[in-house]
DNA sequence: ATCGGCTCGCGCAA
DNA sequence: TGCGCGAAGCCGAT
């Protein structure tokens, strides 16, 4: 039999990390689901599918929950253990078998690779640093080949080797080629349903986890790909129209809420993408839905790949750094201490309003999230504590924190990411850009925002 | 209410 | 080598 790299190699959505020939008289194929946590619109599942009916064989799926991910919540993992209750029937939906594993998926994944007698495995593609250390520490002792496909993104980040400058360097880019892959994703049956059934229930697990759970799951957000499909619905036919006047008021529900659900795939981009094509709407509501969903999250998605220092400090431009540096000694108007920003107790109403939602709901309207960064590069003593803090209370907080977007926001935020200097030069900020109380005072009601925070939690 | 200037660097035209 | 213009700002002039 060829190899993988003889079969996929030239795919720009395919990642080979341990090539080779599947393995002979093997019993199954098995699908590692790690990003994309969803049974159906799956490009990594529909690959196994491929594999399988080329091996007549069954594929397993198979997820690795590791109980000692760093300074993990409890409610970041009970969202993702309410999609993963779902998956062993939405898989059998599809005749694919289910096993869930609870360990490190560096030590789980060969094992479970070996005792099902995976013919090789097939795993999605993740950007974040932890997700490209796990493939390549499995495909290093794995004894059948490893492949990956980029299933959540709608255009391949393969097609964007460099580290992009900004979205205007991108967005051609995607355009040029949104065509080829803007494509509805089937759910093609493997040539052999697969009764296999094994672990505990991912919910009823979590209680053995030592996980921070002062951070309580999000009300009225629950985990799940039919729950994301819901949503999905309700914003194209309720809120899309009007996307492009609405996206920046953060006293209405405006967007789409789906970031957690995109965060844990358990919506693919693609699903999301096509309903907003198909709908009757202006197509200045689809292009700026597109801006967000693909332009935007696919750069940061890239910032992730190509910027080694992604989550740091050191990571941002030259010209920002070199700026801020410049300012590093200018008074501060307010210095708060990490305590006092998780407290949601600083000198301002609408910081804090937006903090307390966060705490509270694990989600913050998009506009509220730059000023929010911003106002934590105002009130520090460095921009270095800037960004620690920012990225700490990001990472507690948010149902989706520890994301590209999310990384990408707050270096844009602190450091002009994918912004571009803005002159004139003035204190704190030097030329990255600022943001205060006007431009919120110019796009939203700022105290209706404020009163209904504090309506929901006093 | 609207407008220009501030400031840097990418990418394209030439 | 020159030039247009950019994730959504701010201030002052008109």
């Amino acid at each position: 039999m060829a190899t993988v790299t003889d079969l996929w190699g030239d795919d720009p959505r395919i990642e080979i990390w341990r090539d080779g020939e599947p393995a002979a008289d093997a019993s199954c194929v098995m699908l590692w689901v790690q990003r994309s946590q969803r049974a159906r619109a799956n490009l990594v599942a529909n690959l196994a599918v491929e594999l399988a009916k080329e091996l007549d064989l069954p594929v397993i799926a198979v997820f690795a929950m590791t109980p000692g991910f760093p300074s993990a919540t409890l409610r970041s993992y009970h969202f993702m253990a309410e999609g993963l209750a779902t998956l062993a029937d939405d898989f059998a939906a599809r005749r694919i078998g289910w096993q869930l594993e609870i360990g490190d998926p560096v030590e789980r994944i060969p094992v479970a690779a070996r005792k099902l007698g995976a013919a090789a495995v097939i795993t999605d593609v993740n950007p974040l640093r932890i997700g490209r250390e796990w493939r390549r520490d499995v495909a290093d002792v794995l004894e059948v080949p490893l492949v990956a496909v980029d299933s959540d993104v709608v255009v391949p980040s393969s097609l964007f080797p460099k580290e992009e400058y900004a979205a205007r360097t991108i967005r051609p880019k995607i355009y040029r080629v949104l065509e080829d892959y803007l494509h509805r994703i089937p759910d093609p049956l493997p040539p052999v349903e697969s009764f296999h059934r094994e672990g505990p229930d991912p919910l009823g697990a979590l209680d053995a986890f030592d996980l921070d759970r002062s951070v309580a799951p999000a009300p009225d957000r629950h985990g799940g790909s039919g729950i994301a499909r819901d949503r999905m619905r309700t914003f194209v036919a309720e809120r899309l129209a009007t996307y492009h006047e609405d996206r920046s008021r953060a006293d209405i529900e405006a967007g789409t809420g789906l970031s957690p659900y995109l965060h844990f795939g358990q919506i693919a981009p693609m699903e999301v993408a096509l309903a907003v094509r198909d709908a009757d709407v202006s197509q200045e509501a689809k292009d700026a839905m597109f801006n967000e969903l693909i332009v935007q999250r696919e750069l940061s998605i890239n910032n992730a790949l190509r910027n080694p220092d992604y989550d740091r400090y050191e990571g941002l431009p030259d010209w920002a750094k070199k700026t801020l540096a410049a300012h590093a000694s200018d008074p501060r108007p307010e210095v708060y201490s990490y305590e006092e920003f998780d407290d949601a107790r600083t000198d301002d109403d609408l910081w804090n309003a937006a903090m307390t939602q966060m705490i509270h709901e694990g989600f913050m309207p998009n506009r509220l999230r730059m000023y929010w960064g911003k106002q934590i590069l105002r009130w520090t003593e460095s921009p270095q504590d800037a960004w620690e803090i920012a990225v700490r209370l990001n990472d507690r907080y948010f149902i989706d924190g520890r994301d590209a977007n999310s990384y990408a926001n707050i270096a844009w935020c602190i450091g002009g990411r994918h912004d571009r200097p803005f002159g004139p030069d003035r204190d704190i900020f030097g030329i990255v850009r600022p943001m205060g109380m006007g431009a919120m005072k110019r796009t939203f009601n700022v105290k209706r925002y404020i009163e209904q925070v504090r309506s929901r939690w006093g």
